[in-house]
DNA sequence: TCATTTATCTGACTATAGTCAGATACTCCT
DNA sequence: AGGAGTATCTGACTATAGTCAGATAAATGA
């Protein structure tokens, strides 16, 4: 029962998985709606969005998405209307009638997935959800796409505002004024800023500034907490040390503070060294560089 | 991070794991082909078969199978040729052509699979691969079905030959004459044979007879070695003694070698107690039996 | 202010997916 | 041999999915 080669795993579970759970996708049949128009409304029973939020969610044709909104809405099953801020966008939200039938699609889908779970015992159960829990971290760990973006741009901030956060949860730090300070420094042409995003969320950020010649130095390398022991701050820390080698750098410095044990962990097992302060950051309490090759 | 509710989890599972690997799917276009004749030319490929069998395992109407497969050999990818042993039934085949295309849609799966696989490490890859073989084999098992069947049957006779050549294998064991002896207690109005079906083919076997007034004896049960694990045995147990009860029997009984552990673990945990000797069957060292409350 | 861009909608399409009622050719059973 | 049953095919449909080129209205920037 072992195989050797996952890519072949990959594909056996996928066949075999969707071929038995593609009838969990029927739940979404049966309410006299097409496919396509039970997917929208269920994307919007989850969170009333705009037209284009739905559009790209659901990777559908604006013609398209716009018919099967004007259904839903002859249908009684949705209301759509202007949004003030910006009254080109449309706002998607779901009428009573929608929102009965989509509570309705919900307990069909948990039906579904209740008779999938029923033959099996309590263990058997825990040990398939504990399975799915894991796969699906690492799927999603895999699928994470690192974008290159201005540290004072929204997505960098939501991250580096929950990063602050951390360390103010986790030592006595204070960020007064350092988020003008850095941001010119982590753009370029002496640095970058990347977010790491998955669903269109935030999930891991980190910075590249050139502190000398040959000299780059990685800043606020955070990874958020419900992604951790996915190796996503393995593959952002080398990402960075990519960024850095392109912004011309040979050897690459951060420090940390003593309490962000994982963090300290992690550089010690991609090559980090200790080294001396090399900064005045009152908060750093630890100081590691590393010879890119 | 820990779920209460495997249902949960199950959901949470699919919806982000098909948004993810729906990509993987995409790998059936770009053939110039629609989804629905790829999918025709992959099963085919995988194994030349009749049109029936193919039209159910991929679910297809009789018409639409008919047309998909004439458009496939008139784009010179598979063959039909009536089926010498019954010549009503057609034979679907790959040619050359066709093969090529088949092992071109198969690289191209297997690059999706790998590239999903890429950002991750050694260790990661083999966890995923090891959670996604025990999902699998869990939800495989949450899914079969158990088939009441005629014990001289081709897929009784194929469960049951697995069976005694495993007995041959563990102990020595001689099964001369036992298929047609037994056939008879096996069936209505004394009794059953269930075989358990997972994708076509058998998995698990067992059978119930009536050998006294309110006194069933459960007979032959098996689980194929790949499936073992899985929890098989003990539902087929719970569906063996169903059928006893329903045969109008108060108590349970079975013998067997004590070469066969697991199965005399199976058989205590499932409340059956140590009885004496209570058949002449020479292979049998042990005897139980069990309540049916 | 006016040209540009953006968000959405409309109209006019095409192809795929899927269904259903027969028709046809073969097999099996008595 | 002949009737019942089976496997497949054909013709005639319908609806869904999806595409594309504009049209319209609101926002944006020089």
């Amino acid at each position: 029962m072992i195989e050797a080669d996952p890519a072949v795993t990959v594909r056996r579970f996928n066949r075999s998985y969707t071929q038995r759970i593609g009838a969990l996708e029927d739940s979404f049949l049966g309410l006299g709606l097409p496919l396509g128009a039970t997917r929208l409304l269920f994307e919007i029973g989850v969170q009333p969005a705009t037209v284009q939020t739905l559009r790209v969610r659901l990777g559908l044709d604006s013609g398209y998405a716009s018919r099967l909104l004007r259904r839903l809405a002859e249908d009684g099953l949705v209301e759509v209307t202007a949004d003030p801020a910006d009254r080109r966008r449309r706002v998607a939200s779901l009428t009573a009638i929608g929102r009965q039938r989509w509570i309705e699609l919900e307990a069909r889908s948990d039906a579904k997935a209740r008779a999938l779970l029923e033959p099996l015992t309590e263990h058997q159960r825990s040990r398939l959800a504990a399975c799915l829990t894991e796969a699906d971290l690492l799927v999603r760990a895999a699928t994470v796409t690192f974008e290159e973006v201005d540290p004072a741009s929204p997505a960098a901030r939501e991250a580096t505002g929950m990063y602050f956060a951390e360390l103010r949860h986790r030592f006595d730090f204070d960020d007064a004024g350092l988020d003008r300070r850095d941001a010119q420094a982590l753009r370029p042409p002496g640095g970058v800023f990347v977010v790491a995003v998955s669903d269109g969320e935030a999930v891991a950020c980190g910075g590249v500034q050139t502190i000398g010649a040959g000299v780059g130095e990685i800043k606020r390398m955070w990874v958020r907490e419900t992604w951790r022991g996915a190796g996503l701050g393995g593959r952002l820390l080398r990402h960075l040390e990519d960024c850095a080698r392109h912004l011309g750098s040979l050897v690459v410095r951060l420090d940390t503070n003593e309490a962000l044990t994982e963090a300290i962990g992690l550089y010690e097992r991609a090559g980090y060294r200790p080294i001396g302060r090399y900064n005045d950051n009152p908060h750093a309490t630890h100081f590691f560089e590393k010879p890119l090759a």
